[in-house]
DNA sequence: AATATAACATCTGTATACAGCTCGGTCAGA
DNA sequence: TCTGACCGAGCTGTATACAGATGTTATATT
């Protein structure tokens, strides 16, 4: 289909072909990683409800903010609506999806069971380094029992996720594992102003201190026993509020509005 | 292909118009229901290795052969690459993933767990369509005898699936059984011709008779049970064979009945 | 003959024009 | 005022030209 008799063959005669680039490797950057940079990036805005549900993201605004065209833009959209996070709609936008309960109740009993298999199926050997990270972790959540701040707390709960992923062998499960807690994180953050900010600041640094003493006892299987131990109190507690206000269930989520002023 | 031409009347002819009765909805195919289908050919083709690994799919030949241009093509092929199906190699081609044994121990692990999950979680009604399905799916099984045919049994492993996860009701469970079903179930057709042929068949009708025996009991535990003592003994199968290399020809293997009372 | 290098064929990746879809606003008519 | 058809703004879906990447082949050099 292609007319052979382009400029191809004469092409770049005036350019030098390369002026030995060994040391500028670094500044380019692969399809591929800039695919994957994009993608952690609106993922983190929708798990952080920077990007509420039910929010138009619109692919031209996301392609201008990121210098690329829309074609790369669309590859990671289509991802996210393969993972459950956004529902593209022709002739309307990508549309951040709703949080409907009785899904989000599947994906948690789910990530209680897959929890429990990463001790049994392929654990990774727990180094200092990860002891160290979640030490990190633990002391960000001491700091934060002054004020509620939505947005630290989500990205404290996404970053002692990235430790606990990385304990997993399995590459298999170890997707999965992180495909549901995306899938599931923002209901966390969409009830917490119904929550007592105390109580959720005290259950993550519980979490976080039994987690380390776990880890320092090599014992990966107490480390997600811990973990599924408060992804359960999590649920149940979100349960009894749902129960608590019953009647109430005409908006149960009012998204939050997170300080985006620019 | 449609240069700005509205009409329809120029589509494929060899898929059948159906006559315009009331709702004339199906004439037109969606673009998500045309992703989908395309998806589901390419996916198949890879399953019965009609892409055996390592084989170079060109994106023009594909959309020549859908009469689309590249671009729904890419989008289906994406989502292959995220299911680690294929791998898309800049400059190179779309080349079908291998398949290695060390991963594929990994995901037959993942799946018996999460098959005992499909009766724990939210079992679905087994109904009087899924026996006779199923009932069905054994008579073909029974006429296989005769001869080695890979793709046939390929199909009907394929067709027995979808059978399975019609039962399992959690949608999230849902997709990532087939996900992983379609990631290890090429290595079954890989490793027939090293196995005996009849064996592999009187294994399949044993499964499946169990199966309906369940089914009628309407014991979807019993089913699950079933489904994974013989991928437990399929890879076992397996195993034996790459260990003895050489001098020790497959085990045949011992039909058991499962006792699946409680 | 062996080897390094340059040219090339062919593939994927990106940008972009345009077609198709959805929804809200608008305006004529009852 | 109400209704309904229509139109247009703005979005996603598709096709396509071109840019970039990669493996191979031809060629020059030793």
């Amino acid at each position: 289909m292609r007319t052979g008799n382009k400029t191809t063959s004469k092409r770049n005669l005036n350019e030098p072909q390369s002026i030995s680039l060994g040391a500028v490797r670094s500044t380019k950057e692969s399809a591929n990683e800039r695919h994957q940079r994009i993608y952690q990036v609106i993922r983190e805005r929708i798990s952080l409800l920077h990007y509420p549900p039910h929010t138009v993201i619109g692919e031209i605004e996301l392609a201008d903010e990121f210098n690329v065209s829309r074609t790369p833009i669309r590859r990671v959209l289509q991802r996210l609506q393969h993972e459950g996070l956004v529902d593209i709609r022709s002739g309307v936008g990508t549309v951040v999806t709703d949080i409907d309960i009785k899904t989000m109740k599947e994906v948690y009993d789910l990530r209680m069971y897959l929890t429990e298999l990463i001790s049994e199926l392929s654990p990774r050997i727990i180094s200092s380094e990860h002891i160290s990270a979640t030490e990190a972790l633990l002391n960000r959540t001491k700091l934060m029992y002054d004020g509620p701040d939505s947005e630290a707390y989500g990205r404290l709960c996404n970053d002692l996720h990235e430790v606990l992923i990385s304990l997993i062998g399995s590459a298999p499960l170890r997707e999965i594992t992180d495909n549901l807690y995306y899938r599931s994180a923002r209901i966390w953050i969409t009830f917490l102003p119904n929550l007592v900010w105390s109580d959720v600041i005290y259950d993550q640094e519980m979490e976080t201190a039994e987690i380390i003493a776990a880890m320092k006892r090599n014992d990966i299987r107490g480390v997600v026993q811990v973990r599924r131990y408060y992804l359960h109190t999590l649920l149940t507690r979100i349960s009894d509020y749902l129960r608590g206000v019953g009647h109430a269930t005409a908006s149960p989520m009012k998204p939050i509005v997170i300080n985006s002023s620019d």
